[in-house]
Formats: C-alpha cells, sequence, structure tokens
DNA sequence: TTTCGACATGTCACAGTCGACATGTCGAAA
DNA sequence: TTTCGACATGTCGACTGTGACATGTCGAAA
C-alpha cells in the first residue's frame, strides 16, 4: 500500500488539498509512483479516518487542507525504516525487448534505435527540470534532488543500452 | 494487459503448459514482469477461448500444452509494432528515496548503503547467470541476452547512485 | 509400502489501479 | 455578460494483481 505512503511523505513537506496532491503526482512522482484523481482523492478520506491525517475547514471552491498528524508522521518512519521495500518492478519496455526475436531485425533495430532516442529526449527534459530548480539545501530538497539524479542516469544508462543493442542486432 | 503478450511471446519460443510458464516467469521474467500462479492459469484459458492460443489433449497428470496459433504470432507482431509501451515505472524503493528526510541523516544514509549493497549482490547474481547460459546464436538469445545486460548496467548504475546519494547526505 | 517432493490445474476473495462520469466555483478575458 | 480554463471534490464499474485454498498425480527414496 505505498500510496498512502506517498500521501503521507508529500504531507510531511507542506499541508496540501487533494488537488495539490494530484498536481505533485503528476510532475514530481510521475516517474515514480503514479496515481489517478481518483485514487488520491479516496485515500485521502481514508487516511483522515484512521487519523494520519488531519482535514482543515472546508475554504474557497469547497477547499480542504490535509496536515500530517502525529501518527500519520510515526507511520511513515515506521515505514521507511521497518518495512523492506517491495523489489517488483514491472517494465513494458524490457518485456518487449525480450520478445522482438518475432520481428524482423530492421524492425527490432528501429524498436531500440527509437527507445534510445526516447531516453536521450527524456534526459534532457530531466536537465532542464533540474536546472530549473533552485536546489536548496534543506533537507527535502537534498532528497528531491537525488531522485532526479536517478533519473538522469537511468536514462543515460539506458541510452547507451539500447545503442548498443540496436548493433547487436544482425 | 501485457500479461497475454507476456504469455504469447513465451509461447512463440516453445509450446509449454501452465507449469511450464509458471517456471518462466519466476526465472527469466522475474524482474521484468511477474505473475502469480492464478493469474496465469486464468490468462491462458482465456487465450485459449479467444483462439490466440491452441490447447492440446490433456497429457500425463492432467497437463495441457498450449501452442501459439497463427493469430496469437499475429497478436504479439501487433503489440510490438502498433502500440507504445506504457512507460509508467512504479518504484517503491526510489518513493522511499524521496521521503528519506523524515529521518535522522544516518538512518537515510544507511538506507542507501543498503541498496548500494542489494545492487552489487543483484549485479554479481545476474553475471554468474550471465555466464552460466550458453548463448547460442539464434534470434531469441540475442534478446535474452540484451535484457539480461539491461540488468547488469542497471544495477551497476544504480550501486554508483546509491553510493554518491548516500555521500550527499550530512 | 508409505511418504514426500515435484508436477499439475483450478477457484475465490480482496486490494489496488484506471478511466469515465458527475458536479460545482471562481476569476479573468473577450 | 458570457464563456472558458483552472480550481476543487466525489463516485462507480471494470480490470489487474495477490495470496490462500483446494485438489489430485506420479516417481523415487526410505
Amino acid at each position: 500500500m505505498s500510496l498512502r505512503h506517498a500521501l503521507l511523505g508529500l504531507l510531511s513537506e507542506h499541508p496540501a488539498s487533494g488537488y495539490d496532491l494530484l498536481k505533485l503526482f503528476d510532475t514530481s512522482l510521475a516517474n515514480v509512483w503514479p496515481a489517478t484523481q481518483s485514487q488520491i482523492y479516496t485515500e485521502l478520506t481514508k487516511l483522515a479516518a484512521t487519523g494520519l491525517v488531519a482535514v482543515g475547514a472546508e475554504g474557497q471552491r469547497g477547499r480542504k487542507e490535509y496536515t500530517l498528524t502525529d501518527e500519520g508522521l510515526a507511520e511513515l518512519r515506521r515505514w521507511l525504516t521497518e518495512t523492506t521495500p517491495n523489489r517488483v518492478a514491472r517494465s513494458e519496455v524490457l518485456l518487449r525487448v525480450f520478445f522482438l526475436g518475432v520481428l524482423p531485425p530492421d524492425r527490432a533495430r528501429a524498436f531500440l534505435v527509437e527507445l534510445a532516442d526516447a531516453s536521450a529526449r527524456e534526459y534532457g527534459r530531466l536537465r532542464e527540470l533540474d536546472e530549473s530548480i533552485p536546489w536548496g539545501d534543506n533537507g527535502v530538497s537534498v532528497h528531491g534532488r537525488i531522485a532526479l539524479e536517478f533519473g538522469l542516469r537511468f536514462n543515460a544508462m539506458r541510452r547507451e543500452w539500447a545503442e548498443w543493442a540496436a548493433s547487436q542486432i544482425r
């Protein structure tokens, strides 16, 4: 149940509404733990019911601001320290690479070349994002910077690998 | 619906029973597209009902051998060439890194060091696997080798990143 | 001859995810 | 003053994925 903890984590930085959180999921968490609007609102209601977050009074346009409670922070810390991350990682891209053998070589090569290009584009996008963020030196930003660096390195690695892979097909 | 295509892909190599496929999911596809026994058997039944695979007569101990049909191969090729891979990749490990800021620095550093170690172990495991497989030069093996190379590079990258990340926390 | 592990298939309930639908407010620009 | 886009929340049905349960066969070793 990582969605729950992703919400607690985001709320540990600032109080936020469901709408604010939705935008965060669409930007900073998009490549880490995507979530839909319906999931977020539903989970927030459950979280409030169990006391891990507190709801403020309704503001403009029905806005509800959620704040992490002490119990919520404790649960977030417990998750980080006492549970081991689920290491399953599904990758549809890699699954396709496995079965590229059923395609004629030029088609298979084209798939890998496109993947290399997409990785290069994503690398560029993250590089710009990185440069546009005024990284402070508070705790939160340090970890955000570290996660972004992962994206940068991942895409650089994937590009090189896809180029090498394309060269292996003859 | 990638499980369906993973099954078609595996069957494009050899005919197999549900049990055989289960073992393949637990070994070669474990880090790419994990699936449980119940999912596999259920999907195989559906696949047979839609004619993408054909079922042989029941063998020893109720064994049913599934074979890819021409329609199944066509569907596999269609999936590879006419649909774009879903690029969403959930990573619980990366999600945790995002929120390491709520932990004391030494705890956060320990998390990253453990991740670097796990990556190094996984790298070693894949290296052994790589060396134990007699890679032929038929089409299928080429792609399996390429996918394995991804795992190798990914773990090497992740190890370096985690070590760097640990050094960033002060 | 019994027992045990590998072989082999199937069902069920529950949790998680997704996309669509439904509804309404507010401020700014046309 | 209307219209439009951003703000804002909520529900529902369908599908996917997980783990437990249920059942049975076969061959080899104890």
